[in-house]
DNA sequence: GATGGTGCGTTACAGTATAACATGCCTTCA
DNA sequence: TGAAGGCATGTTATACTGTAACGCACCATC
C-alpha cells in the first residue's frame, strides 16, 4: 500500500506564502503571515515545511534559515541556488555540467552522496552583475 | 596603514580547539571546551570566530551551524566541503574544476559572485562509500 | 466500537546568535 | 603627562531558530 498522507489545508497556506513572494521565507517569517489564516505556532509550520521538502515542492535555503517553493519538481537532491545579498531573491541553479561535476567529485573520492548544498551569494543581474 | 588588529589569547584559544579535533564544532561546544580557560559566555566565542573566519583560519558549515579549522589558506571564498553524517568528519574539497564550473555558471548567468557555499552530506570512504 | 495511523494545537524548552553597555589596555599625539 | 580614540573583552539580556512531548480529533480498518 501506498502512503497514506494526505496534502492538508496547513501544507497548502505554507506553500500558498512560498509561493507569494520571490524572496525566501523563514519559519517565523511565515508564521506572522499565517496567524491571521488560523497558523498559531512554530510547530505548525515546521510540520508544513517538512512535508512539503520531503514531497519536493520547497527547499530549505541553509545559509540563509530560510526556505523558498520549488516549482519544476526534480530528481534527485540536486537543489542549487543563488541568492541575491542584494534584493534578497534566490533563484533555482539549473546546471547539469555543474552536477555532474558534483557527482564525479563524489565518485572519485569514493563518497556516497546524499544531498548537496550549493548556495551562491552575490549580486543578481539587476543588482548590479553588470 | 595597515590594520592595527591583532591576534589574541581569545582566538588562539578557539582556533587551537577547533583543530584539536577532526568534526566540526558548534560555538556551543566551544564554549563547553574552553570554559576552563576562562570563556565564560557565547560573544567571546563568536567573536574569535568572526575573526578566525575574516582571516580565513576558520570556515562556517552552513548546514550543520558550526565550525571547522581551516589549515591551508585559500584564495578566495572556495570553501567547499564534504561532510560524513555517520561520523561527523568533515574535509575541505579541492576540486578547481569544480570551483571553475561554479565561477562559469555565475559568469554566464551575469551574477557576481561573492561566496559560493557547497556542502555535500553523505557517507566518507570509511563509514560505507565501500 | 476498539484500534491504529496521521495531522493538529499547545506548552514548554533547547539550541543558535547578537545587541548594548561598561571596562581596560594600548597607541597617538598635542 | 595626559587626553582621546581604537580595539578587544566581559557581562547581561534578549532575539531568532527549531524541537520535544503531550493530548485531542479525525478517519479507515477490521
Amino acid at each position: 500500500m501506498p502512503s497514506k498522507r494526505m496534502r492538508t489545508p496547513n501544507h497548502e497556506l505554507v506553500f500558498a506564502a512560498l509561493r507569494k513572494t520571490a524572496k525566501p521565507l523563514t519559519a517565523y517569517e511565515l508564521l506572522d503571515r499565517l496567524r491571521s489564516r488560523g497558523v498559531s505556532a512554530p510547530p505548525t509550520v515546521y510540520r508544513a515545511l517538512g512535508r512539503l521538502i520531503e514531497d519536493g515542492r520547497a527547499h530549505r535555503l541553509e545559509s540563509l534559515n530560510a526556505f523558498i517553493a520549488c516549482t519544476r519538481p526534480h530528481h534527485g537532491a540536486e537543489a542549487m541556488f543563488s541568492i541575491c545579498d542584494d534584493c534578497g531573491s534566490a533563484e533555482e541553479i539549473l546546471d547539469p555540467a555543474l552536477s555532474k561535476r558534483v557527482a564525479g567529485w563524489a565518485h572519485n573520492a569514493c563518497f556516497e552522496l546524499d544531498r548537496a548544498v550549493l548556495e551562491l551569494h552575490g549580486r543578481c543581474r539587476d543588482c548590479g552583475g553588470a
